[in-house]
DNA sequence: TATTTAGATGAAACTAAATTTCATCTAGAT
DNA sequence: ATCTAGATGAAATTTAGTTTCATCTAAATA
């Protein structure tokens, strides 16, 4: 069996075909994407409809597939979760993502929780600015 | 002058009665807001449309008198740049809101320009968790 | 292998956040 | 007091995401 239907196995989740295609295309793109753009990816299938998009990307979240990734324009990205957990940098001009591997932040989970008596369970952090190739002639 | 006129006219722009009082609520507010929060907060006037806040919170994004905020329901919030740059502490139970003073990103942003060779100029940074009314039974 | 069924799918309707349009109004310059 | 660029808001529109419900199918069981 293939590594994306073991992977989906391991859920207890039914193996749909529409699974394995979302979950084949998250891995492909590896990089945060959004339900729609999942679902252009998969349009040539024709196979794969939005509403299973949004919840299947849903239901890889609460089985801990994914991972959501919010950006400043609010819309709602997921990543694989295969992928460490790591923070991004986003072209402001271009749009490019470039992933970090440097989390400075999970030393300071412990300290919060003693400073104010707050249990962390997650974080975000990502960074904004301009590429190299940007950083020259802002567009924005 | 009043200080929220003063701030108004300090950007150049028209100071109406709509704006002084968006800025009035934002500040009464001193927390993330979102349009809609701003809205109810102040339909008991009857001076301010919808379509106003929106347009208003985006002009004092431009203008740097509020800054947006990101949390992971995707919802635009603004809050005040009076108040220095920081981060908060989300709770999934309840939603209370605490802010974090510390920021222990600013170090990190040099290293990054230098390393990347990608020009930071903001980051955001949340913690998502149980505050400590809500860590015992967690009600997610 | 055939049958069964709980759960998955997708078209269409709906909701909510945010944006655009356009006729009207007003802050502040003259 | 007059003028006008820009501000306002009701309504229409767009966009992201959710819900409904009739139909289909993965996979458990006979």
């Amino acid at each position: 069996m293939d590594k994306v239907s073991e992977l989906l196995k391991s859920t207890g989740e039914k193996c749909t075909e529409q699974r394995k295609l979302i979950l084949q295309a998250i891995l492909e793109l590896s990089k945060p994407v959004s339900a729609d753009e999942v679902y252009e990816y998969l349009s040539w299938t024709n196979k794969v409809g939005r509403t299973t998009v949004y919840r299947t990307l849903e239901l890889f979240e609460k089985k801990k597939i994914v991972r959501r990734i919010i950006f400043k324009d609010g819309i709602i990205r997921y990543e694989s979760t295969l992928l460490r957990h790591h923070h991004h940098l986003i072209c402001l001009s271009c749009g490019k993502v470039i992933p970090l591997e440097v989390c400075p932040i999970a030393s300071l989970e412990n300290s919060i929780d003693k400073d104010f008596e707050f249990q962390v369970t997650e974080h975000f952090l990502e960074f904004y600015g301009y590429c190299k190739k940007c950083k020259g002639g802002k567009t924005e």
